[in-house]
RNA sequence: GCGCCCGUAGCUCAGUUGGAUAGAGCGUCUGGCUACGAACCAGAAGGUCGCAUGUUCGAGUCAUGCCGGGCGCACCA
């Protein structure tokens, strides 16, 4: 409700700008310092006193004057050295949230992709996934709660060195045979053996001339998807992304489609991209210095500054083309503008529907979308700087600037968090703030085991606080919770922030996390439920609540800061929005639960004796649990019945 | 060397695109369960916003220069 009124009232004021000073710009509005001052605060006469030499506070005056009755508001206030506070009409606002003004979202444009996840398919997800899968997926939410068509795309690099490596290890360092490999998928905890495996190779590599060749072998077979290698590549990494689909799907977290390298590769994308490439003057085949051989794309294209002569290959000189370029055609593939399509086919294993690229099955209207948000992590800025530079140099100047590299920083360990995990580190790491995970390494915390440690935290809480209940409800309880909890962690901090990976931190349920924002929504339901035992019913809220009545309730200053900030989650989302910034919907459900909490803690809803104030109240406590059930959702968050 | 990011309370971080008296969580200290469940609430202490110039009615926010830290800058992905 609040971005409605809001946005009426700037309107308003544009009008009388517009007519009266002849300025075009809709200057804003802003929240005033505090709360006393009203509920919006509009500071256009400090820009005004430049232009028109006047004294910021006269010409406030002059708007306010000018301005006469808005709807919605009741006192216009001029204020400190210009500013102007607008105050609501508390009876009408409070009709039209009951009413549900406002509510109902906008939809734009076309179709919007978000890729995100992206891991490559050798070894367990790690914490660093995590935080590119859960700020992608709430992205996503975000989205589509502001009412956007949305394509949510995992791509998969089944074809790279991280496969192959695996498969070096398996093949040429414990001698199995693909028989023994789909044991060993049917057996073990799969992605667990790979993740350890893959360390093993890494280190291999360090003093072995044979075990590189090895590895180009490997990779030469998998592309060319021939003979035991390349079964071993399919089977290892068709193992991981089941793997990794399960693991995002403990989190809520799911895909539309999921297209792959190995399909890029065998339908000739890439010759496809080539040949716009080339003939477009994009690219050029070098003659001389240390890219000889190679075609490659100058510095300039997409650099600032560059050297003469800089520039980046694209195709190696043997002919075979770099991830960048690779990249190209994929980026170009999701505008539609390739003139290739996958064809696709139906994961049947997944709780819900998928498909993956394929060489032949089905069409499917995937791709073709008017943006494209990249959710890959900052240190891949340049790359991605690259790709923009490729659409760009073919004349897709609108989708060069419609790609948008929704960029976050990495997970790091802390110190402490290494030595909980009982990971060892040298006396250079020990003074550093963090130290980088590592899959090379086998340095890192497992998705998985990082959700199971939560779960069992949460369900000792919720066994000691509810042992009356059956086991497995309460084992679904501590589940929602321990996602709460790791999702909310992924996104209380801001995207460029480093994360320094704190176990204790993490594993806490206290304070500003997920948890605490489920228990003010438990809380919320509980006072509903005990109305219903109480025999009482649901009164009529439109009835037992007109205008006056609420003039009345929100009389009390306090109600009345609780109310509107409830009815700020639109705004508050929509902000997050066009910021690009998840940080801010996590940020806003925690003082959307601090709200609830104050109010649970001061106002006794079921022993009010007053008739209407006990109608308002519980009409309070519906309001504000349907809000923070709608902003959990938007956060990937579920509201458990009971905790 | 060049490019990008960061430096705010003891610790971890916000700060709505330049606005009014710089906020939160954790930690520390004090108080609150005869319950709509205390995974909570109320309160206290805690700040030279890295340093220095500048821009203007106004700077944590913008510009420039330093200091300190991180990440990039492959015929790897």
């Amino acid at each position: 409700m609040f971005h409605h009124l809001e946005k009426s009232i700037t309107e308003a004021f544009a009008a009388l700008l517009e007519a009266r000073y002849g300025v075009a710009i809709a200057w804003g509005t802003e929240q005033p310092k505090q709360a006393a001052f009203g509920e919006l605060a509009v500071p256009a006469a400090f820009q005004l006193a430049r232009t028109l030499k006047k004294p910021p506070r006269a010409i406030a005056q002059e708007i306010v004057d000018g301005l006469g009755a808005v709807p919605g508001v009741a006192a216009l206030e001029i204020a400190g050295n210009g500013y102007i506070n607008v105050r609501f009409d508390r009876g009408s606002y409070g009709e039209a949230v009951l009413r549900g003004d406002g509510d109902a979202s906008r939809s734009s444009g076309g179709k919007l992709i978000v890729e995100h996840t992206n891991i490559n398919p050798n070894k367990a997800a790690h914490i660093g996934h995590l935080r590119n899968a859960v700020l992608g997926d709430t992205f996503v939410r975000m989205l589509r709660f502001t009412g956007n068509q949305v394509e949510v795309q995992n791509y998969i690099d089944n074809t790279g060195v991280q496969v192959a490596d695996v498969v070096v290890g398996f093949r040429f360092l414990e001698k199995k045979s693909p028989a023994q490999v789909r044991e060993l998928i049917a057996g073990t905890r799969f992605d667990y053996v790979c993740w350890d495996l893959y360390a093993k190779v890494s280190q291999h590599y360090a003093n072995s001339e044979e075990a590189k060749q090895w590895r180009a072998r490997t990779l030469h077979a998998i592309e060319a998807n021939e003979g035991e290698l390349a079964e071993l590549g399919h089977l290892v990494a068709d193992a991981i992304v089941r793997c990794h689909l399960n693991t995002m799907w403990r989190l809520g977290i799911a895909y539309d489609v999921l297209p792959r390298e190995s399909e890029i590769l065998h339908m000739q994308f890439w010759a496809k991209a080539f040949e716009q490439l080339k003939e477009r003057g994009a690219i050029y085949l070098e003659t001389e210095g240390k890219n000889q051989g190679c075609w490659v794309m100058a510095a300039t294209a997409f650099k600032e500054q560059s050297e003469e002569g800089d520039s980046k290959v694209i195709v190696r000189s043997n002919g075979t083309v770099t991830y960048v370029g690779k990249d190209i055609a994929y980026q170009l593939w999701k505008f539609g503008l390739l003139g290739k399509d996958f064809r696709y086919r139906r994961l049947q294993q997944e709780p819900y529907e998928l498909w993956v690229a394929s060489g032949e099955g089905e069409e499917k209207a995937f791709g073709r979308g008017s943006r494209v948000y990249n959710v890959i992590d900052s240190r891949q800025s340049y790359l991605q700087d690259v790709v923009v530079a490729g659409l760009r140099a073919l004349h897709y100047e609108e989708q060069a600037k419609n790609s948008i590299h929704f960029s976050y920083e990495m997970v790091a360990l802390s110190p402490r968090a290494c030595a909980d995990l009982g990971i060892e580190l040298s006396e250079e790491d020990k003074r550093k703030a963090y130290v980088e995970v590592s899959g090379r390494k086998g340095l890192g915390v497992k998705a998985d085991d990082l959700l199971d440690k939560l779960i069992e935290k949460a369900y000792e809480e919720v066994q000691s606080r509810n042992g009356d209940q059956p086991e497995d409800r309460n084992r679904a309880v501590a589940e929602q919770i321990a996602v709460a909890a790791l999702r909310y962690f992924m996104l209380k901090f801001t995207r460029n922030t480093v994360i320094a990976f704190d176990l204790q931190e993490a594993l806490s349920f206290t304070g500003e996390t997920g948890p605490y924002l489920q228990y003010a929504a438990v809380r919320a339901s509980k006072i509903l439920a005990k109305l219903a035992d109480r025999g009482g019913a649901m009164p009529d809220f439109a009835a037992l609540l007109p205008r006056e009545a609420f003039a009345r309730q929100l009389g009390d200053e306090e109600l009345w800061q609780l109310l509107l900030e409830a009815s700020k989650m639109e705004s508050a989302v929509e902000r997050a929005v066009g910021s690009g910034e998840p940080s801010h919907v996590a940020r806003f459900a925690f003082q959307l639960g601090q709200a609830f909490n104050t109010f649970y803690q001061k106002y006794p809803v079921l022993d009010e004796p007053d008739a209407e104030r006990r109608a308002f109240l519980l009409w309070m406590t519906a309001y504000f649990r349907s809000q923070l059930e709608r902003t959990l959702r938007v956060l990937g968050i579920q509201a458990p019945e009971y905790m």
